[in-house]
DNA sequence: ATGCCAGGCACAGCCTGA
């Protein structure tokens, strides 16, 4: 295994929030980063800007809204997969697999589902399924997994500011969490979760009440290890201090860091 | 119970997000 830092990022605008995503990757140097709801086709992606920055890019996009990227530094993800099986009348872009640095990365916009109950939430439970049985299969690899993105689930109730609030919200639902903790027990480890079991760490601070100022906040970014790539775990964390910046995404970047050897 | 803030688009008020 190589020494590898791999992120998720919901970006929340691709091309609105071009400048700050060139000034992370500068800064903080992820070898592979997945980006979430680029909101734009594949014609407005900005390859040329993160290509100069020394990324390679692989892009599914989509007018408006969703639309999930895998970029890599000095090289070029090869694609294994675009759309989950199971969802191939699914039009919105929400999941990508490519194959770069030795291992494989799954990049996931799971659905909000809200409101529930309805339609959304009954899309967002159908195309959790549709993950978890694709899911499955890559836990059973030899071959390094991780399952990065935004997932759309609290997995409980240490993983926000204040559950009060949200008791309805699609996010903190029991179905939600329960095929969260479904996945889980496939055999995949939660990075951030398993670094620190009984730390408070948000990824999402939305735009409301100053909820930012507060560190009013919900963990629901997440970077999930198959059994071949966990032993690799040595760091994780969230990058914080892009939140903090002028025009941000109410999401931060999250990230892990793998050892080259084996660490348990 | 709703709006709060933000991006995107038929560029003006909607829709969606979480």
């Amino acid at each position: 295994m190589k020494a590898l830092k791999i992120a998720t990022f919901n970006i929340n605008g691709i091309r609105s929030r071009l400048p700050g995503l060139l000034a992370w990757l500068e800064r903080e140097r992820p070898d592979i980063a997945c980006l979430q709801e680029l909101k734009a086709p594949d014609t407005a992606f900005p390859r040329d800007a993160l290509e100069a920055a020394g990324y390679g890019c692989l892009y599914q996009g989509q007018t408006s809204w969703n639309g999930v990227a895998i970029l890599a530094r000095d090289s070029q993800p090869v694609e294994v997969r675009r759309g989950l099986p199971g969802m191939e009348e699914d039009t919105q872009s929400r999941y990508l697999e490519a194959a770069v640095h030795g291992v494989l990365v799954g990049c996931l916009y799971l659905p909000n589902g809200n409101p529930q109950p309805g339609p959304k939430f009954d899309y967002k439970l159908r195309w959790f399924e549709c993950l978890i049985e694709h899911a499955r299969g890559l836990r059973e690899s030899d071959h390094p997994v991780v399952l990065a993105g935004d997932y759309n689930v609290v997995p409980t109730d240490e993983d926000i500011y204040d559950p009060k609030s949200w008791r309805k919200d699609a996010l903190l639902q029991p179905e939600s969490r329960d095929r969260y903790q479904r996945l889980l027990s496939q055999g995949w480890t939660d990075s951030l979760r398993a670094l620190y079991p009984d730390e408070r760490v948000y990824t999402f601070w939305d735009y409301f009440r100053n909820h930012w100022q507060r560190n009013a906040g919900l963990r629901i970014d997440h970077l999930l290890l198959n059994p071949a790539l966990a032993p690799y775990l040595k760091d994780a964390g969230v990058d914080a201090w892009v939140r903090n910046e002028e025009h941000a995404s109410d999401h931060a970047p999250v990230w892990i860091e793998l050892a080259t050897r084996k660490r348990r």
